[in-house]
DNA sequence: CATTTTTAGTTGCAAAAGCAACAAATTTCT
DNA sequence: AGAAATTTGTTGCTTTTGCAACTAAAAATG
């Protein structure tokens, strides 16, 4: 089984011998791409981190997904609406690779040893997606904002297999991840303290569950 | 590309040949299986349709997921928590594919035509499932009742090339997959008619956009 | 290192959504 | 066909959440 395995470098470090990928890099605030139909486009994420964000017709900015090291993206995951677009904003700085998914199975015309680690790792990339996409649905049909931030903080907890853990994102982004109204979210966590269920010192935060 | 072609009835057939695979029939109402921490199972619904459904503390229920035909589900994509119990319930009579994703790639002793078609098709299974997750995100992190419904039936609309669709949940199950009050979407939807929105006859929704 | 920008923290008020409790209509079951 | 169960439709009331508008603190930037 390799789920949860470390897969770390394995693209990182390939040879650029396969012509149907290309390597950019970015600077942190820069468009990475945008989705549009039909492109099939694929991507995946080398260094840095990223958001996919949405902007409605009031302008309303929604954090759609947050992509880190080795997590795939692009618009090959999505039907694209013509409501609202769809972009992946780096958070900082940030080396991606692009290439169209059909031209993943077909063989490369060098049979390059790039080709062959990604088919052998895109399993893992996409149930690993997965895994987080079903996660954050769980999190999503959570009825308040209070189960929310308990279940968000359940999970960070079982992660770090601690009680305690810092929080990867700033409140604002949580609160856009979460999809609930910042300020809401702020006086939800103050009961939360005073209710005596977390404790936090700066973005640490502390369950106390009996 | 494969994306949204016709697999159809590519697993359907298969000739029992695989002794990894365990087919087994369900009655409506009965539950197919409940997600256990790391046994890794992997399920392929060949027939009928059937919910993920989770009960929390206080027994209220969420539709987490709606499968229906070669949808792929089981604990393998998720991150089981202790705080609630996740059960896939049949909605009709089912068929399923049972087997432990680590089975997947390791070759099969006699290399059987089920396991070739099965990795044959897999990406395009998985791939299908995140758009599918990924529609379910976009729904859910819609801020209100009407932009949920609104956002719901453009996918509909989109998906049947038509302004005029069925509803493929009834009102109540709808609500649960939204993760809304039933009682405020049925007020929502009136208000929905009421503002020349929709139009619904039955379980027919037909969009009216200038 | 001073200044701009972003994030955190608060609060009153308004709007939206949830809850509860029905009746009516449909569907399912025997 | 008749009874039972489920779904639809509705409403008054309550609670939660969102919105707007701030100040304070922290971080980023030239």
């Amino acid at each position: 089984m390799i789920r949860n395995s470390n897969i770390d470098n394995f693209l990182y470090d390939f040879e650029h011998s396969c012509q149907k990928v290309q390597k950019k890099t970015f600077a942190k605030g820069e468009t990475i791409t945008s989705y549009i139909e039909k492109r099939n486009q694929f991507c995946i994420l080398l260094s840095g981190n990223a958001d996919l964000v949405r902007y409605d017709l009031n302008g309303n900015k929604t954090i759609v997904e947050h992509f880190s090291k080795n997590n795939i993206f692009g618009e090959v995951f999505y039907i694209v609406t013509t409501n609202n677009e769809l972009l992946v904003e780096a958070k900082e700085n940030c080396e991606v690779l692009f290439f169209i998914y059909d031209d993943i199975n077909k063989k490369c015309q060098k049979n390059c040893k790039f080709h062959q680690t990604l088919t052998q790792y895109l399993p893992e990339l996409i149930l690993s997606k997965v895994i987080d996409l079903n996660m954050r649905i769980e999190l999503l049909t959570k009825r308040s904002i209070r189960d929310k931030l308990l279940s968000y903080f359940s999970i960070l907890s079982t992660r770090k297999l601690s009680t305690s853990f810092e929080l990867p994102y700033s409140l604002t982004d949580l609160a856009d991840y979460l999809s609930i109204d910042r300020s809401a979210m702020m006086r939800e966590l103050k009961l939360l303290k005073e209710d005596g269920f977390v404790t936090k010192t700066g973005n640490r935060i502390t369950l106390n569950y009996k």
